[in-house]
This record gives structure tokens, sequence and C-alpha cells, in this order.
DNA sequence: CACACGATTGTCT
DNA sequence: GACAATCGTGTGT
């Protein structure tokens, strides 16, 4: 279990980002249905990204879970991801999924259901910050991107997780 | 049927 | 920083 602390948005065709705007057939169709539903692709041919279907009735979209800080089960996250440092379990749409055990399998899962997987309300995030979407080259310049501020477990982004969790540190060295 | 192209990550220089 | 791994989908011939 973890809290979320990046996601992304992902619209309707006039998102040139969006794989709405671009495919027409298979998985992708999910993301015109009911909301609350998993989308689940793969990026490159190799890793697996997890999105819940969301947007306004009878629009068209999703939202990416990018990055999640761990909560509960840490030792079956660290064994599914190669004993890598506990920051990089779940910092990244792809590690998240690998993290989690989330396969190509869990396309179509109903998220709002407790079941294998599903999201719930239990762990707000502190304070979010909006900025542009990581990866891509169209339509990047929406505001889709949104993170937990200050929030070490976030993706690398745009080399500012790194920084704020600096300030973050010596923050907290003052205070002691 | 043959390409080109990603909502990424880990490794090597 | 550069680069490979790898596959479903779209486009073109």
């Amino acid at each position: 279990m973890g809290r979320i602390v990046e996601t992304e948005a992902y619209l309707d065709a006039s998102d040139l980002a969006s794989h709405t705007a671009r495919l027409r057939r298979g998985r992708v169709l999910t993301m015109f249905g009911s909301t609350g539903i998993a989308y689940i692709h793969q990026s490159y041919g190799i890793h697996v990204m997890l999105n819940a279907v969301a947007h306004p009735d009878g629009g068209v979209g999703g939202i990416l879970l990018r990055a999640a800080e761990p909560v509960e089960g840490l030792e079956t996250m660290r064994q599914r991801r190669g004993g890598v440092s506990d920051l990089l379990l779940c910092s990244g749409p792809g590690r998240l999924c690998q993290a989690f055990g989330v396969g190509l399998d869990d396309h179509g899962t109903d998220l709002t259901v407790g079941q294998n997987i599903w999201i719930g309300s239990g762990f707000p995030p502190q304070s979010i910050r909006a900025g542009e979407r990581i990866g891509i080259s169209r339509s990047r310049e929406l505001p889709l991107r949104f993170f937990e501020e200050y929030s070490p477990h976030v993706s690398r982004g745009d080399g500012v997780r790194g920084l704020r969790f600096q300030i973050h540190a010596a923050a907290n060295a003052n205070e002691a």
C-alpha cells in the first residue's frame, strides 16, 4: 500500500499527448468508458503503466499514476523491484507498477472496489503543485502533472525533486 | 507486409 | 548524457 504522490492527466483528442488522440482500437477504448476503471498499457514494449479512467460525463480521459510513497508491504516491493533503494521503489510509472505487482492482466479492473488493486482516500497529499508532464513531446505546455511538493518519492522529472528535497532536508536540519 | 514511434528504465561512458 | 530493450498500434506501399 502507498500514498499517491504524483499523477498526470491525459485528456481527449484535443490533448495530443493522450493515447486517445492517436489510438482508436484496443485497450485505449477503455478511456472512452466508465470512470474508475484501470487503463493499463505498456510503454516501449517493456514497462507497465497504470491509469484510472477519469473524465466528465460523456467525456474521455484518464489519470496516470506516476509515483507513490510506500506505506505498507515494503519487503514485497523490495523483492519485486530487485532490491533497489527505498526511494526508487515507486518513483516512476513503471516502477510503481512493478512494486505493486500491477500487470496487463489487471486492465479493466474496477479501481473503486477494494479487491486486488484499488484507489482509496485514506492518505491525502499534503501540498499539491502542478507542472508540465514528463516524457512527452506533444502538448507539453499543458500543466497536467500534479505532485506532492517536497516529497522525495516523486519521479525524476525536471530535477525539481532533488532540489526541493534538499531544501526540505536543510529546513529539518535547522529545526533540529 | 515493412516500417516508425512511444505516458520508461537501467546501464555504461 | 547516450543508448538499448521490446511490442502494440498506425501508416504507407
